[in-house]
DNA sequence: CTAAGATATGAATGATCCTTCAGTTTTGGA
DNA sequence: TCCAAAACTGAAGGATCATTCATATCTTAG
């Protein structure tokens, strides 16, 4: 893929005074808005400061582009998650494979859905924007956490805990994101609830040499 | 979401003589080889016709918009993945656990990798468009399938077949989809041919009452 | 060979949208 | 109270694009 790599993403000037944190924050929330209620090929800036409240030239006091608008609104949300995904790997260090399991399945379960909206917004962004290094960074993060959680495991050694790491990053990530951009409907939410862990134990206990 | 749907799908006019059939035939595949390289955004009218060798207008004549050409496109994979994968199912039909989930992962990255072209430049359409009603349709034909597959199988009984059903088929959309749109290293593919597998497998095997 | 239908052309139209900047308003400290 | 810095405004420039249509070229049946 050929698309825009992030240019400049930081914002143009950090706000110094309430009024222009209030502002921005706005501008945030109305981006996350309108990515969920029309995607991102509909998103304009004219539209972003109509619904936040503001001109278009506020706008752009504190982003560069909308690129920068649209990188720190997806920066910002795989912090979260990635955040999330680390203390929940901490709390779960030298558990056995089951708790592991299911504790990796409801932490990401829970990330999402605890900022649904964001999540589900986001995922277009991928499309228009070239988010591999964002995305990379995070993976990597990820992976690695995962990989020392299965290490610590007690009596289940991993011939290749770096790909078995790998297949559980994907495997979260992917299902989740397939069953949440597919309408979703709350049946589905259970469904996915239920039996997520199911899935990341199956595999891991088959992965998993016992001694 | 509140994208524009599908509105007049259908080619306007169906190619009768064979200088036209070679044109859509470049149009589409113009299509497919940009979208790949410049993603969705950068997808524009003129540039899929300078590729393809034709002019705007003649496009024009065999759809009504650009949207008109993407859902041909998306159609076309789709069916292709869902004929695949129905062909595995009735291939699989009363097979152990191990083959049927071997089976079923084998079938669906081989539907994926023989045009794995125009996969990953397919992705990127459903966040511009709305998609669901294709991909339901779709979903729902898969999930049936593999619900059929489960109740096959021999000495394995499934407390919520529909269940089971649904969620290897989030799983096996939604890991390959990570992995594929995340830049996929050769690597990355050997690992997903070994592991998914395993993966559904697993599952399988977890939640499958042996009688 | 010829006419009618099929197909192709591409400049022009109109719409949308990002981004800028000259000018206005607000804020907070002196 | 007063002013310099901080914020905000929004019309206008400039670029990109989807879509149309009047015109030209090609194909084939008769």
């Amino acid at each position: 893929m050929n698309r825009p790599a992030p240019d400049l993403l930081k914002p143009r000037k950090t706000p110094q005074q309430t009024r222009s944190a209030v502002t921005v924050e706005a501008i945030h929330t109305a981006t996350i808005q309108l990515l969920l209620s029309d995607g991102v090929a509909r998103l304009t800036t004219t539209r972003v400061a109509a619904r936040a409240g503001v001109s278009v030239g506020t706008m752009y006091q504190y982003y560069p582009h909308k690129q920068a608008l649209l990188f720190a609104i997806v920066e910002r949300q795989l912090d979260m998650i990635v955040t999330a995904m680390l203390t929940a790997a901490e709390r779960l260090a030298g558990c056995d494979l089951q708790c592991v399991a299911e504790g990796l399945a409801t932490a990401w379960l829970d990330a999402k859905m605890a900022d649904i909206v964001s999540s589900r917004a986001i995922y277009g962004i991928a499309a228009e924007f070239d988010l591999s290094e964002l995305m990379n960074r995070a993976k990597i993060l990820l992976i690695d956490a995962i990989r020392s959680l299965l290490e610590a495991v007690p009596d289940a050694g991993f011939t290749d805990p770096d790909t078995t790491a790998f297949m559980l990053a994907a495997l979260l990530g992917g299902t989740v994101r397939v069953v949440m951009e597919s309408g979703m409907a709350d049946d589905d939410f259970e469904r996915l609830r239920q039996e997520l862990p199911r899935a990341c134990l199956g595999y891991l206990q088959l992965v998993a040499s016992r001694q």
